[in-house]
DNA sequence: ATTAGTAGTATACAAAAGGTTAGTAGTAAC
DNA sequence: GTTACTACTAACCTTTTGTATACTACTAAT
């Protein structure tokens, strides 16, 4: 009972992984966030309006958090008012395989529920 | 500026599987578990002991909602003690795709994490 | 002078998620 | 008779997450 399963340790790499993974990503907004700026870079308004529900605090910190992940560039153009553009960096175009998996299992999943009820 | 993208509809089904995807697996719990389960049908408290830091309220309650989801299905032995075995289903095993990508993605951003500083 | 737009921050609150502790009911070993 | 095991559950607490509302400070248009 006391015995350690030999498969253990590749699996809790990939567990630690998978926490690391959903740490950066996981959470109400993040991938919204993301996935408006795909469009294109956006300021701080027109991301709040692209995203329906989002209030200022929490999409202010959520452009934080992303900035400190890498996802996000934060470009700040001293005009007259001052402009904030927000820009997707190449990393977070790393996510691709993710995203693509999430929306696939996802898309399958609404699928089986439908036709379960 | 009142510009309504063509782009959007695809991209906000997408949106819409992510979100469906990341309520049945998130959280801090419900991978763990199904990895978990993936070495071998277990007890509450085997898989209670496998998982570090899991209190009993926690692991029932996303147990209850991974049997509701289909994930994991719950078989009573009723011997004395009664014994209840977890067994994940073959449905658990359509999220393949969405933990390798999210494996190998959380992997390279440690790896870059650990670059950096 | 009022309204609207720029990009947020401050404060307070509510809801959700997760953690801690103790307890149930039964059996079996020491 | 005390401890330990089976599988949980109830009550309560803390932490995290999200919401609502108001506010700053500056500019430009009406």
């Amino acid at each position: 009972m006391s015995y350690v399963e030999p498969a253990g340790k590749e699996c809790s790499v990939a567990l630690t992984s998978i926490g690391d993974a959903l740490y950066v990503i996981g959470g109400k907004w993040k991938l919204r966030v993301i996935l408006a700026l795909r469009e294109g870079s956006k300021r701080f308004n027109e991301i709040q309006r692209a995203i329906d529900g989002i209030s200022a605090r929490v999409l202010s910190s959520e452009l934080k958090e992303l900035e400190m992940n890498g996802f996000v560039t934060r470009i700040v153009h001293t005009q007259i008012p001052v402009v904030v553009e927000y820009q997707i960096t190449p990393y977070a175009d790393t996510l691709g395989n993710v995203l693509q998996a999430l929306a696939e299992w996802g898309a399958t999943h609404r699928d089986k529920l439908r036709r379960e009820r």
